[in-house]
DNA sequence: ATCTACATTATAATAATTCTAAACTGTTGA
DNA sequence: TCAACAGTTTAGAATTATTATAATGTAGAT
């Protein structure tokens, strides 16, 4: 109940106005221990469970983009044919487990900072990503 | 004609069958100085235009997608709303430019290896890659 | 030249995402 | 408190990228 509050006070500061849609999705997203990583299907059947009733693929992918441009999500590109979401929105980087299609998170000590030599005229850096593909150690490589 | 020949070797060498179709697509894939990037749409029109004739997209997914198979395309993952190609197979970083949607190759200089502290038991590392997203300097950042 | 397996093609099917237009609901201010 | 407006939600249609299908075509072996 108090988180609610909270979530409502955070969309408004965010312009956003806090329909119970997004109270919810708020709630399934940052309502919880640790970050995660997941995808737009994942949410809505997440949000769907939690409210036993339907949310809209619309909505979703509407508000989804909304924290997205606001920094409260990022988006993360492995395949093309799926797109994965990330509640830490910190600068850090990422295992992908080709076997089971799972996202790893890397900490600030998994992996050296990455110092780009390189610089392109009158543009600036706005990311570093790294992407860690791993598999089974006895299976091909993809 | 002595390059379309190469071609039809080494598509034989692959196993794939040289038919008109792959071997013009080998030529405008990698019969070039430079090596360079691309999504299925751009082949689909060079080869049109280069032949003088229509070819079936179906055909270019199924044949990219081969060559990728057999190492000679690697893909390129930056947003999910589109797949790039790439005809630089070796190891070796990108830059985007989020305003032109233009990928940049990085060589070796550009970037110092990255270091991989963490590991996954039973698992091995297929790729490292790191993608560096810029945009121009006086505009918000995405 | 003929045959056969593999390729190509147009088209249909699927999947992810975006658009649309009507119905609904926070919020503001009288 | 409540009417009114602007922003939201929704179902479903539209769009886009990709994959599947099934008929036709063709490279390569005999």
């Amino acid at each position: 109940m108090v988180k609610n509050r909270n979530f409502i006070e955070k969309l408004r500061e965010l312009g956003l106005r806090p329909t119970k849609q997004r109270v919810k999705m708020c709630e399934v997203l940052f309502n919880r221990e640790k970050t995660f990583h997941f995808t737009i299907n994942d949410l809505v059947k997440m949000i769907s469970e939690e409210m036993n009733e339907k949310i809209s693929l619309a909505t979703v992918y509407n508000t989804v983009h909304a924290l997205e441009k606001k920094g409260y999500l990022k988006e993360i590109s492995i395949n093309s044919d799926k797109s994965y979401f990330d509640t830490n929105t910190s600068v850090h980087h990422h295992f992908y487990d080709e076997d089971t299609q799972e996202l790893i998170d890397c900490d600030g000590n998994d992996i050296d900072p990455i110092n780009i030599k390189k610089n392109i005229t009158g543009k600036k850096i706005n990311s570093v990503e790294v992407l860690v593909k791993v598999a089974s150690d006895n299976q091909n490589q993809k």
